[in-house]
DNA sequence: GTGAAAATAGGAACGAATACTATTCTCATT
DNA sequence: AATGAGAATAGTATTCGTTCCTATTTTCAC
């Protein structure tokens, strides 16, 4: 894996939001900085850093993928109004992924929360 | 809302099976039996299923949906070989969604949790 | 039965994501 | 510092799940 200036600036822009930005937003900041970077790199990048466990990639209710450059264990929760997302503590435990096992006899290997709800500002509304 | 053959025949298809298909399988199905259906039709009753609570939309990972007609509040499984699909209990409580609450501000109006791991079948590869 | 409104069939369009490939860039080796 | 092999990129085309459009058909209250 070769150190380009392309995945350190796309890393760069994954790690200093806390917006759980798209692609598509990840690209436009990297076309400040490096007008010509194409937006395949930019989708190939975030598919790689992802395999590498530096970014975690989310489904959050819309089509488009969201990125989370904060790899902790963690989950999140959307904005069902304005689509703000938001960090939110693990509340799967160990005893839970026992259970899940011993019901579906699966081998679990990951789990993932999304909870859903209005946001402390559009409450507002 | 008019009780459409075509409609009957969507909602009769989600609900006798359980591997949580998708809207092409579910249009496949249906053309069995009514072969001028159009994948347009079934995309247009799957959502207005969705939103009479007859039917849930599960994003599973692909890029496809999966539908589910059996709406009753549980989770699921994926198989991260195979692609099945599991019916799980769900392990989040009213503390665990009052405590997400607390700490982020939102009103939490709903909650998702996908677990991935291997099915039983795929542990034996 | 009649008519108005709703729903459908068939096809076009959309858009997020991926694939392709000629060219550029990185970096281990000398 | 120069070389060169192959990894990565830019620009573009393509894929494919889903949505949109509209002329025609179907439903159902009267
Ligand atoms: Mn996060
Ligand atoms: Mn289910
Ligand atoms: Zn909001
Ligand atoms: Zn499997």
């Amino acid at each position: 894996m070769r150190n380009t200036k392309q995945r350190q600036l796309v890393l760069d822009i994954v790690r200093n939001t806390d917006t759980h930005p798209t692609a598509d937003w990840v690209y436009e900041q990297a076309r400040k900085v490096m007008p010509n970077i194409s937006l395949g790199t930019v989708y190939r990048l975030l598919g790689r850093l992802q395999e590498e466990g530096l970014v975690v990639q989310l489904e959050a209710g819309s089509r488009k993928s969201r990125f989370d450059g904060q790899p902790g264990p963690h989950q999140h929760i959307v904005c069902e109004r304005c689509g703000r997302i938001a960090d939110v503590p693990d509340v799967v435990d160990q005893a839970a992924t026992e259970r899940v096992q011993q019901v579906t006899g699966y081998r679990v290997s990951a789990h993932r929360v999304e909870w859903f709800g209005l946001c402390p500002e559009c409450q507002d509304t």
